[in-house]
DNA sequence: CGCACGCTTGATCAACTTCAAGTTTTGTGG
DNA sequence: CCACAAAACTTGAAGTTGATCAAGCGTGCG
């Protein structure tokens, strides 16, 4: 499945089709930083910074309102590449939700290598195309889905995103406000929604930050918009 | 400030950074197309299709729940392409929203173009970043603001996608039903939105699809989450 | 130990949805 | 061009959902 050099070797971006598995695992010049969580990542940050590819932990794309509301438009997580030689966020700001590892790429040689391998450039459209995707399908949750549908959604998200395949432990990664946060919701009613699911035995915990899914089809209708009176028949 | 020949001559694209303007005008072998309003845009449609560049009328992409709840998660206006190349909707379904007249770009000869074209390839990235920019602000949108906000939000991102500049007078270009299942809210709780703000003096109607903006630094706070009872001293 | 932080639970309240008319606009055939 | 029907939009009253406010419970750490 991989076809290159790896950089991170966190097996969490094992089997991706991630750009690190693509093309920029080959160039020599990425440099490997830790940054602590809640950390804002911007040009200050890392001068002469043009991509970063992560290797654990995530990234949120952080929106404050004037009145101080907070919310979460995208995550990028391990495999992802943020692109600082634009302005994508729409306003927002980069920010650690969690301890990164990250892999950055310098300005000029990266310019040159990208400029004459196609490979590296077919990879970053991807991982352009791949964001475009979550993010649309995160739009889709946000509008019109209930607190548990919403839930639910982010549920099968971690999952798909974190190449866990069919695994029935998936690892939330966040805290509760970020997912709040990234979900529409305040903290109490996330913290009812998983009540809800755990009552509704669809999922289990395992420990706060890792919930079990007991009950995928049914987890993945809610997810959907299904009846919960009609699937859970409790 | 155009360096290309144009594709549609839609004014409403005129001095716009589009991809139109960058390069494909350039093309020969694109094709002008009327499309009615709710025709599904898809492989089918449109055989050998792989890019779409739209002259007039809007394009959405859409969801609908399994009980059939409608959200139109992201919105495509004049001068904007659409990549056929990918599934970028995140399982959502591109339909026309009006009218539209497209411009169609034949596979083979356009994928030959595009690998010896620098200046398509920058203007087809820089239609996926506009792209992500809005899809990121329209989930900040959704995730936290009210209804009165979000009106005022989709109101502002019309008149900046329309580059009406600082123009006045907005169309609204979807009807009530679209414009609420874009911004998530039921056409009822749109349309007492549409009053308040209009009982605020902050807009008021020329037409049902044409709204002048009265007092626009008021607006652009109540968009931004400003506390409306601040804001207008009514 | 005790303080701080993150999370959960309970009670109340406001906002949005739903349901049910009305009203205006649009489109169509005569 | 008008009449009429259908569609689109608005308005009102009642019902739900999620937000807010307030308190309580663990857990980790100085």
């Amino acid at each position: 499945m991989l076809n290159s050099v790896k950089i991170g070797g966190n097996n969490s971006i094992s089997g991706t089709a991630s750009l690190v598995n693509h093309g920029l695992g080959s160039i020599k010049s990425s440099i490997l930083k830790k940054v602590a969580a809640r950390t804002i990542l911007n040009a200050e940050l890392f001068p002469d910074l043009q991509y970063l590819v992560i290797g654990s932990g995530v990234v949120g794309t952080q929106h404050i309102l004037e009145d101080g509301r907070r919310s979460i438009s995208t995550i990028f997580m391990p495999g992802d590449v943020l692109d600082f030689t634009r302005e994508n966020t729409g306003g927002g700001s980069l920010i650690a939700l969690t301890a990164l590892k990250v892999h950055l790429f310098e300005s000029e040689a990266f310019e040159r290598l990208k400029h004459d391998n196609r490979e590296i450039q077919q990879a970053l459209a991807d991982s352009y195309h791949k964001h475009c995707r979550h993010t649309a399908l995160h739009c889709a949750d946000l509008a019109r889905k209930s607190a548990v549908e919403k839930l639910a959604s982010f549920i099968i998200e971690c999952r798909n995103r974190q190449m866990a395949g069919r695994a029935r432990k998936i690892s939330l990664m966040l805290k509760r406000i970020d997912i709040a946060d990234y979900m529409g919701l305040r903290p109490e009613t996330l913290s009812r929604a998983f009540s809800r699911l755990k009552d509704l035995e669809l999922i289990s915990f395992d420990d706060r930050n890792h919930v079990i899914i007991c009950n995928e089809p049914a987890l993945l209708q809610v997810a959907n918009g299904g009846n919960l009176e009609q699937i859970c028949v409790v």
